[in-house]
DNA sequence: CATATGTCCTGAGAGC
DNA sequence: TGCTCTCAGGACATAT
């Protein structure tokens, strides 16, 4: 399930078409459901052939090929959006039957681009500069989880009544974050996923902020997390490293490895999430008495 | 307006 | 063994 990490891992990962001309697009015939590409394959061949690739960028959880002017000067991108199992590969892709699109580069290292997809809910979008800005401007997608402040993320959640680990899910609050990272931030940032936003203290945020960016930058060293299923692949097609190093997430019954508490298991919005009951309390409004109420 | 739920999809794994 | 069922969770549409 690519989250920040993985897609920056995607992202660096084929860097190096940077500089590359587009010569063919390609559309492998596929027994199953086509993936989501937009606009139509003709309408794309038109706009896509012959041109250079500018910079390779990410923008939350979707990998931006920019194409010779800059989005700003009124140039249009290739966004390709992996949602679960969607993979950026320069190489081989793990088999031909998932294998969804493809460009055919020329002037560069790499022969082509591959976008596969096991599942298919992935897409492949070629965007003008205003359909970029309309779908990714701060309206539609939050500030970068890597760059975003305390203050920030405290403006942008702190009046939220929600749960904070739902919150930090929603990409137009802070973008990037998905399942496996909210559970490891909040593990590490020691705040209880079922803690309210409107809950959270001053120092809290400060905490969570801190925890964001240790997390995510860990993981990308590490190329990010290739779960049991094997789906995650970086640009060549190997494994991250991640998965070995996951304090919580798909932990249950395992020791907390900051307090050896048995991690537990739970459903949240129709998600799993896991944390350490000692290491991430939840604090309960007070009733009159001064008891904690359940 | 904010928040909650339903939907898409395939393949792995559980249970019988 | 082979079938059926459940689950995994990205983003967005629709409902409350």
């Amino acid at each position: 399930m690519p989250e920040l990490p993985e897609v920056e891992t995607m992202k660096r990962g084929i860097a190096a078409i940077t500089g590359s001309r587009v010569s063919a697009v390609i559309r492998p015939r596929c027994r199953l459901r086509p993936i989501e590409i937009s606009p139509t394959l003709a309408r794309f061949r038109a706009r896509v052939l012959g041109r250079t690739v500018l910079a390779v960028d990410r923008v939350g959880k979707r990998v931006v090929v920019e194409l010779e002017r800059p989005r700003r000067e009124g140039g249009e991108a290739i966004v390709f959006e992996p949602r679960m199992t969607g993979l950026v590969l320069l190489s081989e892709p793990p088999n031909r039957e998932h294998l969804r699109f493809g460009l055919e580069l020329e002037g560069g290292p790499a022969g082509h681009l591959w976008f596969w997809d096991r599942r298919g809910l992935g897409s492949v979008r070629l965007l003008s500069a205003g359909e970029f800005d309309e779908r990714f401007g701060l309206q539609r997608l939050g500030p970068d989880a890597l760059a975003i402040s305390a203050e920030t993320l405290a403006e942008r959640l702190g009046q939220s009544r929600r749960e904070i680990k739902v919150a930090l899910l929603d990409q137009r609050a802070v973008a990037g974050i998905g399942n496996l990272y909210a559970s490891e931030i909040l593990h590490v940032a020691g705040i209880h996923p079922r803690q309210r936003c409107d809950t959270l203290r001053p120092g809290e945020w400060q905490a969570l902020r801190a925890a964001t960016r240790l997390v995510l930058e860990e993981a990308i060293r590490f190329e990010g997390s290739t779960l049991s299923d094997g789906t995650y692949r970086n640009a060549l097609n190997e494994a991250g490293g991640y998965q070995n190093h996951h304090r919580v997430y798909d932990r249950a019954d395992h020791a907390c490895p900051r307090c050896a508490t048995i991690v537990v298991r739970e459903v949240q919005a129709q998600r799993a999430t896991f944390y350490c009951n000692s290491c991430q309390p939840l604090r309960r409004r007070k009733s009159k008495s001064g008891d904690r109420t359940l």
